[in-house]
RNA sequence: UGGGGCGUAGACAAGUGGCAAGUCACCAGAUUUUGGUUCUGGCAUUCGCAGGUUCGAAUCCUGCCGCCCCAACCA
């Protein structure tokens, strides 16, 4: 077996994305799994896990951790469960559990039939406990919780052994079997490792084990009244599921010694941990607990709110699960510490949607243009290209008439230097149509500009003119008459703050929430092929950026979500004439 | 200040004794019927700091400094 030539190696995996299969340099954690495979450890088998608690939705961090345990199994040819720790009842909702599978699977894995909840071990996590117990290594503790918080001693003072430590193997055996048949009130007693009340290492003091929880479980009913504590259930998990590399982030380092210590007690099978560090994106947060309070307080919508960088909101922003991927690949595996700049993330999607997304126009800010020297009740079809990044998407006709939109911004009766769109008396090109010159601006009695005269010239049908002349603005537009009306939502990054979980420490977090992060426009024309867009559909909406239809959009009501903007270079030109 | 980790450009991140990959961001230019895309060039004489070893150090040794994690019956 261990030397199958058959069995398939980190080049020969399918689908293999980053490190071992495309010659980029491996991260530490796949050279630990690269030489283990080549030692023959574990018979070169490669299973890892994604574990998590289902109390919250997936965000782009457990992205991170998703591509790394599926991608690595992936590329070692072996496999990945996805296991829910569902240890703790009170704070778990099966709710959460739908939210994720879908979530792991929009993102593009597959556990197979590998999918397993902590909750199926209950009944061997107790054996184990009571193994502990008959070999002396663990004991019920009546200590309250502020006895075992106090003598728990402090990082630099050792900690005071309980008086029950000494209680019998026999009366612990009782104890435990009592706590778990629901004689006990919530708290009145633990089960505890007797290992060191005065290692340098907090996790090492007598950790607990169970608790008493007289509620009942999702999966279990009201079958058990304790539940194990992480530390336990996580270990006793991985070697149950013959884990080989159970990686999990940085701050669970001090854990692992504790993950050794219970796997050793039993001699069962051992997995090894491997922290990395977790992703963190700035202008954002990532704290579960942070982002269910945006939630609850109605500062975002939503768990799917397209803000937040939960994976439901980047699905509704319209990101792809493949420029998630991508990110995930480049901003690689290590143990420091990182703020990784959102901007990369924004470079993947657009990179992505570039070479997929149909180009349409929208106006999001109408300005009305009439032609006057275009025939009255005329209307002719003018054929776009798609989207030049890959002409294999054909064209489209879009109608063009006398009377037109174009975008507010696109026009400036007192142009600044370098801006070269509509004014008075210049000409620019209507994408795809013709050439149009501004004549004449026509106002309201309130003095603000309602509509533009124009002309155009017949001859630069073709986009550009017969008599050599060239114009250096390029405007997209909509026919009046056919065009479609609908809702855009702009978005931006919800805090000002690059970092606001560490800004936010005083002077909490609603101080820096960008009060701009959500711009909702009414009234803006599309054109008519938008007319039956569904939700999730992309687009480029030319020269804006990329656009998706939201799920509130309706027949007759669009709503489309800003992904992300083009990159642009007249807004940094524009803001270095300001000052 | 007990223990566990980490310090390479604005942000990520390779490199593990032979004389600083790559990506994003940023800057400059070319192309362009999207001020988009694409392309070209620039961007760390220096690797937290200070000593030491060596012909040679980001890589080895010593000391110091800084940041993160651990005292939930959360995970």
């Amino acid at each position: 077996m261990r030397n199958d030539p058959t069995r398939k190696t980190a080049a020969a995996a399918p689908e293999a994305q980053s490190g071992a299969a495309n010659g980029e340099p491996l991260d530490f954690i796949r050279s630990i799994v690269a030489a283990d495979v080549a030692a023959g450890k574990h018979d070169g088998r490669v299973v890892t896990r994604f574990p998590p608690e289902p109390n919250g939705y997936l965000h782009i961090g457990h992205a991170k951790s998703i591509c790394l345990n599926f991608g690595v199994a992936a590329e070692y040819g072996g496999r990945c469960h996805l296991r829910f720790d569902d240890t703790n009842p009170l704070k778990e909702d099966p709710h959460y559990v739908e939210s994720i599978e879908k979530d792991v699977r929009w993102l593009g894995f597959d556990w197979g039939r590998h999918l397993y909840h902590a909750s199926d071990y209950f009944e061997r996590l107790y054996d184990y406990a009571v193994q502990l117990v008959q070999d002396g290594k663990a004991y019920v503790d009546s200590s309250s919780e502020e006895e075992i918080r106090r003598d728990r001693g402090t990082v630099t003072e050792p900690g005071k052994e309980s008086p029950d430590r000494a209680r019998s193997v026999q009366e612990n055996l009782d104890l435990l079997e009592r706590m778990r048949r629901g004689e006990f009130d919530d708290g009145a007693y633990v089960l505890r490792a007797r290992i060191d009340m005065a290692s340098p290492n907090m996790k090492m003091r007598d950790p607990l084990i169970y608790r008493v929880r007289r509620v009942p479980h999702h999966r279990t009913g009201d079958a058990w009244n304790i539940y194990p504590m992480y530390d336990f259930a996580h270990c006793f998990s991985d070697s149950i599921e013959g884990i080989t590399h159970s990686l999990c982030t940085l701050e669970f380092e001090n854990n692992r010694e504790l993950y050794d210590w219970f796997l050793d007690q039993v001699h069962v099978h051992h997995p090894q941990q491997i922290e990395f560090a977790r992703l963190n994106l700035s202008h954002t947060v990532m704290s579960k607990r942070t982002l269910l309070e945006l939630v609850e307080k109605g500062i975002v919508r939503g768990w799917d709110d397209p803000r937040l960088p939960t994976l439901s909101g980047l699905r509704r922003r319209g990101y792809t699960p493949e420029a998630i991927r991508a990110f995930c690949d480049r901003i690689g595996v290590a143990k420091r510490d990182n703020l990784v700049d959102v901007s990369l993330l924004e470079y993947y999607i657009r990179e992505d949607l570039n070479k997929r997304a149909k180009r349409v126009m929208a106006v999001l800010r109408p300005l009305r243009v009439v032609i006057d020297n275009y025939p009255e009740g005329q209307v002719e079809e003018l054929e776009a290209i798609n989207n030049p990044e890959d002409p294999e998407v054909g064209t489209r006709r879009i109608p063009f008439s006398r009377v037109l939109y174009i975008e507010r911004d696109d026009f400036r009766e007192d142009p600044p230097k370098k801006f070269f769109r509509l004014a008075p008396g210049r000409e620019v090109r209507l994408k795809h149509a013709y050439f149009l010159k501004c004549e004449e601006v026509v106002r309201d009695d309130a003095g603000d500009i309602v509509e533009l005269r124009c002309t155009y010239d017949p001859a630069t049908k073709s986009g550009s003119a017969t008599d050599g002349r060239k114009v250096k603005g390029t405007l997209h537009w909509v026919s009046a008459g056919s065009a479609v009306e609908a809702e855009v939502r702009l978005y931006e990054h919800l805090f000002l703050s690059a970092n606001p979980a560490e800004a936010g420490r005083e002077e909490g977090l609603e101080s820096l929430l960008n009060p701009a992060s959500l711009e909702v426009v009414r009234g803006a024309r599309v054109e008519p092929s938008l007319a039956t867009a569904h939700a999730g559909q992309r687009f480029q909406f030319l020269r804006h950026g990329y656009f998706c239809v939201d799920p509130d959009s309706a027949p007759g009501a669009l709503v489309f979500n800003r992904t992300i903007g083009l990159r642009d270079s007249w807004s940094k030109i524009e803001k270095k004439q300001q000052p």
